[in-house]
DNA sequence: CCAATAGGATACGGTGCCGTATTGATACGC
DNA sequence: GCGTATCAATACGGCACCGTATCCTATTGG
């Protein structure tokens, strides 16, 4: 635990209401329990947001901050594009082994929301960007470029998706060669 | 509306938790506000299920009964693996388009629910199970077909994901396209 | 046509959560 | 050290939902 000091911050609590949306959706952000996993009462979370909407709101953005255009900055500094995409196959297909909870499937369920569409869409807007960039300088004509990304982060996604459910071993090593003899030519 | 009679059955409500589920997920099926969009008051919920969790389960029961084996039949009997293939395909591109929504994408965020767990595994093992087989039909060696089906499914789901959030046509013909050239082989 | 029964209406108590005071404690600038 | 801002505890009213109990109505089979 980072958070050892005695007081909490309006960070702490974005980030606890992230955890609950790993864990159980929107409806999974709800003041009194945040609280009590705090270990504060919830008469303290008024002095940081107004309500529970500005939560949410605060959560989601931070989300789509890490994981927008600031979580891809590494992988867009790659020079090469080969190995640039290389990196972003293999950084997800090591990612998606642990059942560590997904913030953004569990988004799905509540796509609904104006604000998660807004917020979902945005990051994968930004990682479609970059995969569709990646495919343009590996040869590809724009068009083909573009639905090549988008089929390829497609799998990406459901690849997690079935991690979450599916008990059996993804075997990453497996999986990693065969997305690689898909989408890497 | 097919409900036009005067009287409600069990199946009724549960066709109505399913479409609250698609819109909202499991903490879209309360009883209260169902009996409200069917037009009856709650009294009347506890004639056909005890309680609320029955009536989940029951939904939960449904879908998994007719997004598993059972909805997979048309395409299982066909004996054509390449065709078969190809059926599929074309069949998930197309039923990407509408923006209907999708009670699959909606237990994402309920997929620590043991039964939604379950439920969920179960589609996809029927399925995955379907492509495996064609792909070894095909003349794949069973581990590539495995994994091979496994990306592929990923994908299937992914680009459903990505349908609900973007704005943007897929361009249904042009997917198809890049799928086939994709997959198919 | 008359029970018996399945579906429906109303009303009630209980629970969990939201948001608002209000008051208390603790850090920190000065 | 002292006050001021910030975090925290307690207590309250309100709302939405669950589940039960009770009574009502309309089919429907005989």
């Amino acid at each position: 635990m980072v958070t050892e000091s005695t007081r909490l911050s309006a960070q702490d609590w974005a980030k606890a209401a992230l955890k609950a949306i790993a864990g159980g959706g929107l409806a999974a952000v709800a003041v009194e329990p945040l609280a009590r996993t705090l270990g504060v009462t919830k008469g303290s979370f008024y002095a940081h947001y107004r309500n529970r909407d500005e939560l949410i709101t605060a959560a989601l953005t931070e989300w789509a901050r890490t994981h927008g255009d600031a979580g891809l900055a590494h992988f867009a500094a790659i020079a090469d594009p080969a190995e640039r995409l290389r990196e972003l196959l293999t950084a997800v297909v090591r990612s998606v082994q642990p059942l560590a909870p997904s913030v953004h499937l569990s988004l799905l369920g509540d796509r609904n929301d104006p604000r998660v569409k807004d917020v979902v869409r945005q990051v994968n807007r930004a990682r479609l960007d970059l995969l569709t960039r990646t495919y343009r300088e590996l040869g590809l004509p724009p068009k083909r470029a573009e639905s090549r990304a988008r089929v390829a982060y497609a799998a990406i996604l459901g690849l997690s998706h079935l991690a979450q459910t599916d008990p059996d071993a993804p075997r990453a090593a497996v999986l990693a060669d065969e997305a690689a003899a898909i989408f890497l030519p």
